[in-house]
DNA sequence: CTTTTTGCAAATTCTTTGCAGCCCA
DNA sequence: TGGGCTGCAAAGAATTTGCAAAAAG
């Protein structure tokens, strides 16, 4: 099987990949490169993690303290249109944007609720089944998912039956 | 295929138990039951799926137009507090609420990242390979899962031929 | 030169809060 | 009665937008 646990061999992702990738959606799309967006491009591409427009824009400002929240905003947008930026949204007001840095190689999760063991797998049969869905449902395209197994992990098994009741 | 929009047929005949889960909160915390509460927390678990205030305030005001926004606010954060509701946030600005019994009749979202359009699956194929990832990971047990396709919807991806279209 | 972009501030949108009066226990 | 509730409006917070000046192609 195919299924096994995603191992993050290489840490540093091919940036100039990825920034060709910006260059070709804003050529396609007859969209400017400016200093702007060149400095939030690059600040944003080089991290691991998600982050919060106000931060990004704080080390943006360092190396600019003029760039404005809009232009932030703005640039974000593109990126999350062009597929290689992701929103999150933590359930605190703010969003926050990871990269998403090659989507087709996407990988999924796999939590345990009793120790909170996190795995991360890849099934490309589930993700065929994904588009083909969207297809059903009138003609959707798939560019991207995010699919979260909620478990019991072998070991957490052997304890206890019940359910989690309410609490308060 | 199996794959369609989930139809809510039928209401449930626990309601009963999640009103009384209801109850015992308010009764814990010294708060008191009012017409509002008891309006909108009917309203509310009787749903299947997921609800915008906005929507949840509309169907509550048919009953009782004088009901307030920040009513219907404060009783859904209420609710979450003592585990009936859950939030949900698909990237448009608008908080979603669920009830979060519903675990066991599941359905997942797809969502428009140009329109914001969301439509509601299931499909058991998907779940069974869930199941059978989590089992090849060393013999997990899958109790929950989430699952969010984010696409483009036909009528976003009409127009242009390039990869993301429509910018406002 | 023309068209897009920027930065600012004002405008929106969603959600929370302050408060006087109302209602339930 | 008395402390919680409600509805309204104002306040907040995050994000978007209008516009004139600035930059890019």
């Amino acid at each position: 099987m195919t299924d096994r646990p995603v191992l993050h061999a290489h840490a540093q992702p091919d940036m100039e990949r990825l920034k060709g990738r910006w260059s070709d959606y804003l050529r396609r799309h007859g969209l400017k490169t400016t200093q702007q967006r060149e400095l939030i491009v690059e600040q944003f591409l080089k991290l691991t993690g998600h982050i919060a427009i106000e931060e990004l824009l704080a080390r943006v400002r360092k190396r600019n303290p003029k760039v404005g929240y809009a232009t932030v905003y703005r640039t974000l947008k593109l990126l999350t249109e062009c597929g290689l930026a992701a929103t999150r949204q933590f359930g605190d007001g703010q969003t926050r944007y990871e990269v998403a840095d090659d989507i087709a190689h996407h990988h999924d999760h796999l939590i345990c609720v009793q120790c909170s063991l996190i795995l991360e797998f890849e099934n490309a049969e589930i993700e065929q089944l994904q588009d083909e869905v969207a297809a059903n449902l009138g003609g959707f395209k798939v560019v991207r998912h995010k699919l979260e197994l909620y478990g019991l992990c072998p070991k957490a098994m052997g304890q206890k039956g019940g359910y989690c009741p309410n609490e308060s």
